[in-house]
DNA sequence: AAATATTCACTAATATATTAGCAATCTAGG
DNA sequence: CCTAGATTGCTAATATATTAGTGAATATTT
């Protein structure tokens, strides 16, 4: 009845998708930490910046924070002054967040430092290898969902 | 001084590898909900189940926990008698992490319902593509660190 | 219309993340 | 010996994650 050294035989796949994420943020994170800005956040107003104004259960899914976080996430940005939040008339549950000219300048000023960022990870790791990479990703989430 | 719509021209890569690895995480996470541990818990445990036991330190380099983190977290795996902290004799300010047998038998009870995740996981990828997977993002990860 | 079910954003409680900083210990230089 | 510097694990404060559950509003059924 002794641990057999290979009781989970698999590299931990979970783990290993956390690990690069975290090795990719390190270079992003000074400069969102500069602009007081934390990771969700800066999440949360470059979604908008794409697609204007959402519901928080879209932004939620998309960003993948939880309606519970979300609420206090968007409380602070809202109290930043960098988000809005107005009740949809059509149906009184629902709200719809939108950006404010404020984080649309902040968003300005980050833009350029973020893609400078994006060329030395790209420089790095080559474009060929980049772009097969995005769709690696895209197909193991559509393969897993 | 409109927004232009693509000043931020590239993909979110750390969000699209959190979700990656929310996405397959969801497989795994009921399992570990049922047994009453947190996925960091589990990340220690397999962990100290492969190397041995190790020193904080090492454990949230690999685990990717921050050392405060890490404090509360082992703390609580104590308090459940998951694992053992001594002090190193010839150096007071370090300490060893290693498992208990408690933890051990959990281990070995959840193996193989984590194996059949990974197993189903191979299935819905392909096997190759699995391998391959793997393999890029090691190379990524020594890319970017 | 009335009763029921579902949806939505939110709160509560606990666990973890992040940043800053601390006391104790060890190491190296003077 | 002894003091400056580095290292280790930790605490404190705030932000976010997770699970459960709530009230208000809407949708569905009867």
């Amino acid at each position: 009845m002794e641990d057999s050294p290979d009781m989970l035989a698999r590299r931990n796949l979970p783990l290993l998708l956390l690990q690069a994420r975290e090795h990719v943020f390190a270079h992003f994170r000074p400069i969102l930490q500069r602009a007081g800005l934390t990771d969700q956040q800066w999440r949360i107003i470059r979604l908008l910046l794409e697609t204007g104004p959402l519901e928080p259960r879209q932004i939620g899914e998309h960003c993948r924070i939880s309606s519970p976080s979300l609420a206090g996430v968007l409380t602070r940005l809202e109290q930043m002054k960098l988000i809005r939040r107005t009740r949809l008339n059509r149906d009184l549950r629902r709200v719809s967040v939108s950006l404010t000219p404020r984080s649309r300048a902040l968003a300005g000023r980050l833009a350029p430092r973020i893609e400078a960022v994006y060329c030395d990870i790209e420089r790095r790791i080559g474009p060929d290898f980049c772009a097969r990479f995005y769709r690696t990703l895209d197909q193991l989430i559509r393969a897993v969902r």
